[in-house]
RNA sequence: GGGCGGUUAGCUCAGUGGUUAGAGCGCUGCGUUGACAUCGCAGAGGUCACUGGUUCAAGUCCAGUACCGCCCA
């Protein structure tokens, strides 16, 4: 039939069935407070640009789940949403601008956001697209954006809420400062290092009197802003000095020398330089002793007006300055080289700055406890599970989490200053005066917070909370959350914090941690390497089914995926040859319509050729177990399931064996092939959806009226088993039909009989001879062998002619080819045979002899063992008598 | 320093205690048969990293070792 093209061709169905799904409205769901819905909240994209592979992954994964259980007859939600990602798009902002010879400071605030949302508009544009193409099933009437007014309001509500109950507050503490990005950090944005650099032994001299205190640094500079020496209290050759004082070189301050326990004895000479404003562990000290706090470092890590001469240096070219004086004043003891851990921005790399600052913070340890809770008692489920040890071990071991960055794109924090009475006024509306004092004059924070204080509503203000809406009332909490592992502690151990906090319920009852996409080679993907592949690019070139398919099948939870070409090549010719099977069917059908008969009426009906009842029996296992590891999460497991079936039994086999019939006026095949064909259609949808729906619309439009009664494949139901169509005894006369016709064909290639060459054989069975004698069609043709005789065991003449001889399970297979048979090497090869089956005899029989063995393994085990056994030795007395036979 | 993961065919990976451990790709040989060369048929290819333990039974569970990777500090 000329109308369906000989290849599949992604490009021209997809964008049909994405328009038409959409027109349906399929997505949106209705809410029926009698059932349960399935909510899924998409992890947002950063607003910065182009989604990558791993939003790929995440889409695939999310849509499987959504169109399962849609078509399930679920009401199902899945939200689609952007994030502004406030450091990441304000420089993504700021270099285009800068292209354009643009700084943002001349532009001024209020200039620049209006730039910002400029590419926001675009970028948002793109994103939904891109998600669009892979197929993703998202509800775009609920799409949400972190800065619409609705998610804004839920920050301003949640800080407000979190301040008033003293679980947010500002305070001077140390921070990670990023010296390029010019704002804090929290801790989760740093990026530790090990960094091979030297330990540095600066003297500090005696301020009565000869002699000097020798400490060890990494950072010379910072002694600037030293305040104290100590050493641990326990350390005896610091005895004499302690109370002592010392001269800070070059600026002459004066400081003391002080114990605290602390101190590592065993690190560097055992005295240690503080530097409070610049070590978190000697803030802490000073806190402790009571030390003033010096600052040395300008905000773009230049040295300030406390560093005296070196005011103004860059903190590397002061470290080399300051090491150069000390050199010159003898004071430089020693350098040894070390090793130790540094602190790197997570966004742009530099190195950070742990420096004092004044800055926002929530208390999360309070937080934490009830979302430690919510795990361990069950109510949330983390797969795969080993991540579970990972939350519980970072929530109990958590710290205050800085949440003010001095940007400018994002949630501003709703404070206000007083410039009369000097108190806060934190609300959520704009005050428009003091609510201490009662005058006007304040001013707001001019800060903004982390973006993950945004992300970590996600799940309740994409809903409407704080507003007690319909939508929050019934899809929350919400189902699963899907999302890589490394954002495990960023987003996902943060929502659950929150959402407790402001709903006082689990923000979804299962997390699903997939991995990282790779390269084909396993590295990860980076635009340094080069080996970056575009969601889309891949799509244009292999179809988006295909890459869904490439990026899903074969793989587990929370483990990584190597893609490259040959796994996308893999995911198009799968997509290739569901498409020709189905073109097979669908051609057969237009030459004979079926008539009149309902498509599933014929699974009940049982068929009377066994190779339909094979098939029918293979796919009611089939959608048993596909069923059971979407339930269980093991997409990439149902996946290969629907995989193999459809290639390695239903085209390899059964159209194979179906075309025998179409050729002839028996009865006919088409209702079970176009039956297996529709259910493989649906089971495979959420996986594919674009090719399984436009063949399956093509089947729907010839089949008879009221087979497929619904308007799409998106909603119509997911396939059920029905085990009574479990069938082992045609898929025992079946199995040994194809081990047949694999042992000729096997035999002719061993003896390079030509392809086009027909054969003589012979097939001699017992029990199974006269339901094998039904598939002597089949036989004949698939293995290229005329005239085929088949008689049940007993009708079986003595030798005489030399033939080859295989045996199998249940049945002999001889093909006399007298002029090519060797009788030594077919000796041989019997003997070969036997020694093996032998051999696999005796361990059965150990197996069975062992009284715990048959004791204590279930019964079905046992069972299945002596099957096994009786079948070899069966097979064996067949082989011994082949052999004498030839003897 | 603490923790987690990986180690299975040439490569990339599945394998949720119970046949003789699988898939895709690659490789070898044959094949242009009316669904499909994006294909078909046949085949080769494995000490499941190593050592010990639990169990009737271990690639699978436990402990240790080695190497690789990741996270946290």
């Amino acid at each position: 039939m000329s109308e369906i093209p000989k290849a599949y061709e992604p490009s021209k169905v997809e964008q049909k069935w994405y328009g038409f799904w959409m027109e349906q409205g399929y997505f949106t769901p209705k809410i029926d407070h009698k059932e349960r819905p399935f909510v899924i909240i998409m992890p947002p994209p950063n607003v910065t640009g182009e989604l990558h592979l791993g939003h790929a992954l995440t889409a695939t994964l999310e849509d499987i789940m959504v169109r399962w259980h849609r078509m399930k007859g679920e009401s199902t939600l899945w939200l689609p949403g952007v994030d502004h990602a406030g450091i990441a798009t304000q420089v993504v902002v700021e270099q285009k601008l800068a292209r354009e010879g643009i700084d943002r400071h001349h532009l001024g605030r209020e200039k620049f956001i209006e730039r910002v949302w400029e590419w926001v508009s675009k970028a948002r544009q793109s994103i939904t697209y891109q998600h669009q193409r892979l197929g993703a099933s998202c509800d775009w009437t609920r799409e949400r954006f972190t800065l619409d007014e609705g998610p804004s309001l839920a920050v301003r509500t949640a800080f407000v809420r979190l301040y008033n109950k003293r679980l947010i507050y500002r305070g001077e503490r140390i921070v990670n400062w990023c010296p390029r990005c010019q704002t804090a950090l929290s801790d989760l944005e740093v990026q530790h290092k090990d960094v091979t650099g030297n330990l540095y032994y600066l003297r500090y001299p005696l301020a009565d009197g000869d002699g000097f205190v020798t400490v060890a640094t990494t950072r010379p500079e910072t002694y600037l802003g030293d305040t104290a020496v100590a050493v641990n209290p326990e350390d005896r050759r610091f005895k004499g000095l302690i109370g002592k004082k010392v001269v800070l070189p070059v600026i002459g301050r004066v400081i003391p020398i002080i114990t605290d326990s602390a101190v590592d004895l065993t690190f560097g000479t055992g005295a240690v330089k503080i530097t409070p404003a610049h070590d978190p562990v000697d803030f802490e000290i000073s806190e402790r002793q009571g030390l003033p706090v010096i600052n040395i470092l300008n905000s773009d890590a230049t040295m300030n007006e406390q560093a005296g001469p070196y005011a103004g240096l860059d903190r590397f070219v002061c470290r080399q300055s300051v090491l150069a004086d000390f050199e010159k004043a003898g004071l430089l003891e020693k350098i040894e080289p070390h090793s130790h851990s540094v602190g790197h921005c997570g966004r742009c790399q530099t190195m950070i700055e742990p420096e004092v600052s004044k800055q926002w913070f929530v208390k999360v340890a309070p937080l934490a406890e009830a979302a430690i809770k919510a795990v361990v008692e069950g109510r949330i489920t983390i797969i795969p599970e080993r991540f579970t040890k990972v939350y519980l071990n970072w929530m109990e071991n958590i710290r205050d989490w800085c949440i003010s960055r001095q940007l400018w794109w994002g949630h501003r924090i709703p404070a206000w200053y007083c410039h009369k009475c000097g108190e806060l006024t934190v609300t959520v509306d704009e005050p428009v005066v003091c609510s201490h004092c009662g005058l006007a004059e304040i001013v707001q924070d001019s800060d903004v917070l982390d973006t993950w204080f945004s992300s970590a509503l996600w799940t309740h203000s994409t809903l409407g909370w704080p507003e007690d809406t319909e939508d929050l009332g019934y899809f929350y909490p919400t189902s699963v959350m899907e999302t890589g592992y490394d954002i495990l502690f960023f987003w996902v151990a943060r929502m659950v914090m929150m959402g407790l906090e402001d709903t006082e319920d689990i923000p979804f009852d299962t997390v699903y941690l997939h991995g990282l996409v790779r390269d084909e080679k396993g590295e990860k993907m980076s635009k340094m390497r080069g080996n970056v592949l575009s969601p889309i690019d891949a799509i244009d070139e292999y179809g988006t089914d295909a890459l869904r398919f490439a990026v899903t099948i074969g793989t587990s939870p929370g483990n990584d995926v190597s893609l490259g070409r040959h796994r996308l090549e893999a995911g198009r010719n799968f997509a290739n040859k569901l498409w020709n099977a189905a073109r097979f069917v669908l051609q057969s059908l237009e030459a004979k319509p079926i008539e009149g008969r309902a498509l599933a009426e014929l699974a009940v009906e049982r068929p009377e050729p066994i190779e339909d009842r094979w098939i029918l029996s293979r796919l009611s296992r089939l959608v048993l177990n596909v069923n059971k590891s979407i339930s269980d999460f093991q997409f990439g497991e149902a996946e290969r399931q629907v995989h193999d079936f459809f290639w390695g039994e239903f085209c390899d086999w059964y159209i194979e064996i179906a075309k025998i019939r179409l050729s002839q006026s028996t009865s006919s095949p088409l209702p079970v092939l176009a039956l297996v064909l529709e259910t493989t259609l649906r089971l495979l949808h959420p996986f594919m959806p674009f090719i399984t729906e436009e063949l399956w619309q093509n089947l729907k439009h010839r089949s008879p009226e009221g087979t497929l009664d619904s308007a799409s494949i998106v909603i119509a139901p997911y396939p059920v088993a029905d085990e009574k169509v479990i069938d082992p005894e045609a898929e025992q006369v079946m199995d040994s039909v194809i081990e047949i016709i694999r042992s000729i064909r096997n035999a002719r290639a061993e003896h390079k009989v030509a392809a086009a060459k027909w054969i003589e054989a012979q097939v001699y069975a017992d029990k199974l001879a006269p339901a094998l004698a039904s598939q002597s069609k089949a036989i004949e043709t698939l293995a290229r062998a005329r005239p085929l005789v088949m008689l049940s065991r007993d009708r079986r003449r003595d030798g005489g002619e030399k033939a080859l001889v295989l045996v199998l399970k249940e049945a002999e297979v001889v093909l006399p080819w007298a002029g090519m048979v060797e009788l030594v090497a077919e000796k041989q090869r019997l003997e070969r045979e036997i020694s093996t089956n032998q051999k696999e005899i005796a361990r059965l029989q150990e197996r069975l002899k062992d009284a715990a063995f048959v004791s204590k393994a279930p019964a079905v085990v046992v069972e299945k063992e002596r099957g096994k056994l009786r079948a070899c030795e069966d097979k064996l007395v067949r082989l011994k008598q082949e052999l004498a036979q030839l003897s």
